[in-house]
DNA sequence: TTGGAACTAGACCGTATAGTACGATCAAAC
DNA sequence: GTTTGATCGTACTATACGGTCTAGTTCCAA
């Protein structure tokens, strides 16, 4: 029978043994998977990180495979409300090129944190054997954002400050012109040379101003 | 003492056995790498796929590592020269917008056969290992087409037919405009749902116009 | 024809890994 | 304190892989 699971009593369950146990194997999970990929990553060596048996970890999750797939999207997640917030206040903007600078650098810094740019590699690395974790990480993430900049994007056309056709291409043009050559450049050279603060800037800067050359009223 | 090598005539060595077996043995590499990944290709596999002993493999490639970066360079440079050229004709073009259109539409067909698609999957899940493989891509194939278009852009900046500021920035907004979509969905879709031609043309077209609409003389 | 390099087949070594089994131990509810 | 499920530690199974070694065989040029 179940075992008399404690009751929503405050927080739920929060601080019980098997809640922490779970937790902590979900965060040695995910420092050594981003670490060294899935296929580098042992069972053995979350266990011990996770300070738990490998039984633990066996009866909290489906293998290797289930421990990915759940980390992958924790870890999307919670990196991905941060943006979508500002796209929201993006319609009503006063300054639109100030703003969708704004915007620009703080989509850029997200992305680019180590701890993303490594996830996109894993999930691009096995995207192959599960499809699911690509799909996920893309519903999850920049599809989220680009979805929310179409709508914006379509009010901000209404209110004669965007001139576009089609506002979900227009979304996609604004999200790639910023962010691919950063992360292209970051996901083929891998770790060495990440581009600093002021290089983001520019090509937050240099986006910013093709769009609008492009989708500004002039 | 060397092995009196066949000399220089006709083609140098083209049918000799040593010959033979490396190529068969690079395009086994290539094959197996490509549909299992690095790390779940072996050996083992390779030489019997070549028709070849494992010895012979490791007569020919210093290991595991060596015969993948031999054959990630291999298949770039196959697949680099084709659009080299439409490039270097783009400077005299008499019809921009329609030879820009043909541009992007004969780089979108490059970019995303499967082939190089999975290549550059392999290349971005292993550059974290061997960042040499990842300059490599880059030099050998975007990196190449970026430059030639930045020179053919300057020529066409002072013809007066575009109208930029930076040639190589509005050379890689060319290039990302047109491919960042499409790649970056195959990149995390994995296989699933190739775009067909039709699809590939609307991404170029609307990728085109956009570009005109910000670097084009009005 | 013959000499020597290239090649073959397969055993072999050392190591590593996902996942299971099992008895002992722990922690919390009653 | 007793009970009950969660957890521990560790040994175990089964498999796989990179790379080396050996002994015999094939190919090619001279």
């Amino acid at each position: 029978m179940s075992p008399e699971w404690p009751a929503a009593t405050s927080e739920p369950g929060e601080h019980h043994r098997s809640v922490r146990k779970r937790r902590a194997i979900l965060a040695a999970a995910t420092s050594v998977f981003l670490e060294k990929g899935y296929p580098g990553t042992s069972m053995d060596e979350i266990a011990a990180q996770a300070n738990v048996s490998k039984q633990t970890v066996y009866k909290h999750f489906a293998g290797k495979q289930g421990l990915f797939t759940e980390m992958v999207s924790a870890t999307v997640d919670e990196a991905s409300g941060t943006v979508l917030d500002e796209v929201l206040n993006l319609e009503d903007s006063g300054d639109l090129e100030a703003d969708l600078g704004d915007l620009a650098r703080r989509q850029l810094a997200a992305v680019m944190q180590p701890r993303i740019l490594q996830l996109r590699r894993l999930v691009i690395a096995e995207a192959g054997r599960f499809p699911e974790l690509g799909r996920a990480f893309y519903e999850r993430g920049p599809g989220r954002t680009v979805t929310a900049m179409a709508a914006a994007f379509e009010r901000l056309d209404s209110r004669g400050l965007l001139d576009l056709d089609d506002p979900q291409v227009a979304a996609q043009h604004f999200n790639w012109l910023i962010m691919s050559a950063p992360i292209n450049q970051a996901m083929l050279l891998g770790q060495e040379s990440p581009p600093d603060r002021g290089e983001l800037d520019r090509f937050a800067e240099a986006g910013v101003s093709a769009f609008l050359a492009a989708y500004g009223r002039h």
